[in-house]
DNA sequence: AATATGATCAACCGCAAGAGC
DNA sequence: AGCTCTTGCGGTTGATCATAT
């Protein structure tokens, strides 16, 4: 880490004092002699007094500046350097849960200063909100709302049940809690997305720091809160467990953003003049997520070709082998937007169903610039044999064909920007860091492909796929696969217009869904057949 | 090379709560 | 009860360095 220069205060050395009492007390940067008469005061005096230290030491220093100053750097065991990743962690988690409460946090953080810890969160603060990122993870902001309406905050060992409601318009009760309320962010947004599953009775969902089984159902109204604590306008999405139940349902009070795949890719594979239900899923991995430095892969598929499809089933593909589905929508498509808008805005989408129908709305909410983070790689994992499905996947997927993507909200971005930066030189879409690797008994005539982008970048965040081949027959395989690959970044002006590398377009053929993380929902569906399953089981994501 | 901007850190300020009288 | 002092907290500012323009 970079370890920039400290702040020296203006006239610190010299005249800038200030009068207490008739002494003059200095301000600015200490020197080394004063900490040493700061230090051995407190060596022999305990802390505390503060004032009192500069009347029998001669320190023409301020109490609250002696004290300051041994809090924030002369006291023994303090932390030097940057913040280790489970420190960020754990401070990420602390604000979700308590807020500016700095004091408190580094009281949780040994060696670390509230100072240290502000100073960070504000920056962070500040890089997320010019990035139009999300503050937090979509799994804490999902914890924390959950435990908000169960009175959760600052009670954790009070409260052990976390519970799923369905979607209510009545408003939250207070809270400190930075977090978003459960009611929708921005009423005048029309964002709110409905999501139901079918056989499902109760939904339960749990955090993965969570041991604890629900054993009652909250009385407060639920909704999932897919927006920024800090700004409303940035969305973001949770993960969540969504075990086996029936009926549930539950509005993000922001919609995802939109993505584009390549319109080409979609008509030569799927083209289907009579598909009401054209459409291609995108599942984001969720980013910024404290539990895993895996990358998620999951998807959410809607039918696009065939004219009578209208399912659309989620699955997990960290459990690509599992035997079912973890849950599927139920989309009318009866209302899909259309739009020719030109704004460098992300496209929000959206389904409002009700019991007899599903709308799917898309809306420009917002901008993102394109600034990026650094440490983002891409990974892609692809197969594309069916024979890779079980039995019950493969009948799940008889009708339509299914395509996934998957990736962080970030790596959209980045990926659209890249796409459309290669469309604007007109050149081959590049291939960054990119790595591939079917499954085993891969072969070139399936039809499923998925692709993943590690969160963190790093060289060890490899395809969540379990099981994968060697470099070699990677590179052989990537030769059959590349096509597939490159189509997903080669999109298309007809796919909608995309300014600034930024926006993209849903139409009426080109229908996308982007759901996030929903990866816990099918792990703990894999998991648990009953009501009472746990985070802890869901390795994947931890 | 000069300038602008961003990142980081340290320190200050005002306010409020608590303790002591 | 009211006042003063101390302490702690959170917001803010300023300095310096790195990087971009």
């Amino acid at each position: 880490m970079v370890m920039y220069g400290g702040g020296a205060w203006k006239d610190g050395e010299s005249n800038n004092h200030i009068s207490d009492g008739g002494v003059a007390l200095k301000k600015g940067p200490w020197m080394a002699a004063e900490d040493e008469m700061l230090a051995s005061y407190v060596r022999e005096n305990g802390e505390g007094n503060w004032n009192s230290l500069q009347k029998n030491t001669g320190l023409t220093r301020c109490g609250k500046s002696c004290r300051l100053r041994w809090a924030n750097h002369l006291r023994p065991n303090l932390k030097k350097g940057s913040f280790t990743d489970d420190e960020e962690h754990i401070i990420i988690q602390l604000h979700a849960q308590l807020g500016n409460k700095w004091a408190r946090m580094a009281a949780q953080l040994p060696g670390r200063t509230d100072n240290e810890i502000k100073n960070y969160w504000n920056m962070r603060l500040k890089r997320l909100q010019r990035q139009g990122l999300p503050l937090y993870p979509p799994d804490i902001i999902l914890y924390h709302q959950l435990h908000k309406h169960n009175h959760y905050h600052d009670q954790q060992h009070q409260h052990n049940q976390m519970y799923f409601q369905p979607q209510s318009s009545e408003p939250s009760t207070p809270s400190s809690s930075p977090l978003p309320s459960p009611t929708p962010v921005n009423a005048n947004a029309s964002s709110s997305f409905t999501f139901q599953t079918t056989n499902a009775s109760t939904a339960n969902l749990l955090h993965p720091l969570s041991s604890h089984t629900p054993t009652t159902p909250p009385q407060s109204p639920f909704s999932s809160p897919f927006s920024s604590p800090q700004n409303n306008q940035y969305t973001t999405l949770p993960v969540f467990s969504l075990p086996c139940s029936q009926n549930v349902n539950f509005t993000f009070p922001r919609t995802p953003p939109l993505l584009q795949p390549p319109s080409s890719f979609l008509d030569k594979r799927y083209n289907n003049a009579n598909t009401s239900l054209n459409c291609i899923n995108r599942v984001s991995t969720a980013p910024f997520s404290l539990f895993t430095r895996e990358s998620y892969t999951s998807f959410l598929t809607l039918p696009y070709s065939s004219p009578t499809a209208q399912n659309a089933t989620y699955y997990n593909t960290n459990n690509i082998y599992s035997s079912s589905p973890s849950f599927s929508l139920n989309p009318s498509p009866s209302s899909y937007p259309t739009t020719s808008s030109s704004s460098p805005s992300f496209l929000h989408s959206y389904y409002t169903p009700n019991s007899s129908s599903t709308s799917f709305h898309t809306n420009t909410t917002y901008s993102m610039k394109q600034e990026l983070p650094s440490n983002q790689t891409l990974q892609i994992c692809a197969f594309n044999n069916v024979n890779n499905f079980t039995d019950n996947e493969k009948h799940n997927s008889t009708g339509f064909h299914r395509r996934s993507i998957s990736c962080s909200l970030l790596e959209d971005v980045l990926k659209e920007a890249e796409a459309l930066e290669d469309i604007s030189v007109d050149r081959p879409p590049k291939r960054r860091q990119l790595t591939a690797s079917p499954p085993k008994n891969h072969n070139n005539n399936g039809d499923f492909f998925s692709v993943s982008f590690g969160q963190y970048g790093s060289s060890e965040n490899t395809c969540s796929l379990q099981d994968l081949k060697s470099k070699e027959e990677v590179s052989l395989q990537m030769n059959t696969m590349q096509e597939d690959v490159a189509k997903f970044f080669d999109w298309e002006s007809n796919s909608g217009e995309i300014l600034n590398g930024q926006s993209s377009v849903v139409t009426d053929d080109n229908l996308v869904l982007d759901v996030h993380q929903f990866e816990s929902l099918a792990a703990n569906y894999e998991q648990n057949n009953n009501n009472n399953c746990s985070w802890d089981d869901l390795h994947e994501i931890r």
